[in-house]
DNA sequence: CGCCCGGATGAAAACGGTTACATGATAATC
DNA sequence: GATTATCATGTAACCGTTTTCATCCGGGCG
């Protein structure tokens, strides 16, 4: 039925290797071979089987991601990057999607084996030894935001702890006493960093104040929810720092909603700087982090490692954050100068 | 180096056959030979390459989604649809996306050869001859949002004719009467879907009405230029219809920036309904698309063709968009009241 | 007891390419 | 003019599976 290199080596009276060559753009083939046999492909209608191709040439000039959600502008962001990166490489992206499920990762592993070339991992709950039992040990590894002590794979990390601290730094700057923070899920590898940043550095600067920690699920629903908490709360805190802009958003959501004036009569601050961010009123400050960036660097650093499968020099490369500074956290003068 | 299932039939002392039909649960092996089997081949760490299997078995367990761009929650909430019937079948997705640039589409179609099972294929651009022509004959494809007069294919379009002229309704019936069309890109199908559906319908319900048409571009920095050219016109239009909520956002900020309020001087309204539209304030009123769905709708047609390949009953589905009131178009009662 | 049947297994041919090696012709060398 | 290097092309092995078909063996039946 459909037309193979076979065919296209019959109509042109040639063998199938001259055919391959010729089609490649070898240069041991005459000119007018290679004329004619492209010819006579083109006359055919031939389009090379990749799935052959890859099987006899052991490249399949794919990379896979094993990502642990789709949703949200996160990994929007975090796909582009890769497909810019991945385009430019002629390679092309193979998708899988694990929700947090550790029996789903083990299996999209174990599928990505002969279809691609290199995968990319990101997931924030799942250990080594996952990795190590269902992938192949040749198979070219980078991990992105995912927690890992070992050295066999290259590892990705955006600069959870450093952001938060800067954030703390921040609002205690602009004269904030009462931060509290509302975290993502325990489980996270991100929400457990941040966390870590914010309390390290609030301990730092303000040895006497208490952390106030809320606990949340990186849902704008939880971010809602932190926000009623608010609401009703007697000794509330003056400023609020959400693990991501999510719940962030949900919260203005929830304070506005309550009466309370952001930044006003509190101060809101989030982190990731995804696109909506900029959009809400007020704006949020927030911690950016170059998110299409990251999925272009990881995947820069697996087109590499594919290239020199063996050298394994891997490393663990931080991607540094940086402070974003909106409206949402612009205390009127008059108040800072009220407060210290 | 790798293990194969013939290091497995070695190791365990029985034919290739025999290992990929104990390990493929058919019947027709002993419960031993199958426990001894499966048994040696966890010993030995063996991962099924899946390209081999494809290759003979003629099945990719992969389908391929050839898009025009992947910035934007458009995109990222299309792709999440179409992941998660993916999933539902033990599909996985591979992507690819043409910058608009038809050789692009051209080279990913190709490319898709033997790498996957069935197509999707989104492309507001290209006409089918492209397609015909880079593509086998047999391959199951499933057209989304795309210009297409033909039956070879399925075909999935939004309703975006009716949408917008839904929108055009709603405005006049609120009251306004000098309703503006920002446009998205000549060359693309739903942009000129939607104008159409906005003209037909202002020429139904306002024959005397001139229709006035703003050039765009989907991209939100047009949108913005759409708003500063509102801003110095002397008749201004009472409300612009943009033909996607982008646009009308960066339209909104421009407006807000030239001091022109929403809805109390002009009513502004998008299409898509993209999560950023209710996080704005004002809210704004837009055509809801349920992306998601369409994603889903597409993929599970898709698997149908892939399941009846041949039966080929082929048709054309449109998926009906709705209405969503928010605030964006909100004139004040009293002012309604007094132009009538 | 011989025959046939069926069920488990093995041998080998696909699947559609790439590629190492063999071959034959032609050009270059002495 | 014989020898050898060069180069275009052909032959066949290979990539790692699935699948068809042949084989072997034991058991039920007449």
């Amino acid at each position: 039925m459909a037309v193979t290199i076979r065919d296209i080596a019959k109509a042109a009276k040639v063998s199938i290797a001259t055919v391959s060559r010729a089609l490649n753009g070898f240069d041991s083939v005459t000119d007018e071979t290679r004329r004619h046999v492209c010819a006579v492909a083109a006359r055919l209608g031939y389009i090379p089987h990749e799935g052959a191709r890859s099987l006899s040439s052991r490249r399949t000039q794919c990379v896979g991601a094993v990502l642990p959600d789709l949703h949200g502008e996160f990994f929007s962001e975090l796909i582009r990057g890769m497909d810019r990166v991945a385009r430019t490489h002629g390679l092309h992206l193979l998708l899988s999607c694990s929700h947090g499920d550790v029996a789903e990762v083990a299996a999209s592993l174990r599928a990505m084996r002969g279809r691609v070339d290199g995968l990319l991992v990101m997931s924030p709950h799942v250990d080594s030894k996952v990795l190590e039992k269902n992938l192949h040990p040749t198979m070219p590894i980078v991990l992105v935001n995912t927690r890992y002590g070992g050295e066999r794979y290259s590892s990705l990390v955006v600069d959870n702890y450093g952001g938060a601290g800067a954030m703390v730094r921040h609002l205690v700057g602009r004269g904030h006493r009462r931060i509290a923070m509302l975290t993502g899920p325990d489980a996270n590898f991100d929400a457990r960093e941040r966390l870590a940043g914010y309390r390290d550095t609030l301990a730092e600067l303000l040895p006497e104040a208490d952390p106030q920690v809320l606990r949340g699920d990186f849902s704008e629903e939880s971010g809602y929810r932190a926000g009623r908490q608010l609401l009703s709360m007697s000794e509330r805190p003056d400023a609020l720092f959400a693990a991501n802009d999510m719940m962030a958003i949900g919260c203005l959501f929830a304070l506005n909603e309550g009466g309370l004036k952001v930044p006003g009569d509190i101060a809101l601050a989030g982190f990731d700087d995804i696109p909506i961010a900029r959009y809400v009123s007020p704006p949020l400050t927030t911690v950016r982090v170059r998110i299409a960036e990251l999925g272009e660097l990881a995947l820069e650093r697996l087109v590499l490692a594919i290239g020199e499968a063996g050298h394994d020099k891997h490393s663990t490369q931080t991607l540094r954050s940086e402070l974003v500074v909106r409206s949402s956290c612009n205390r009127h003068a008059s108040i800072l100068a009220a407060v210290p």
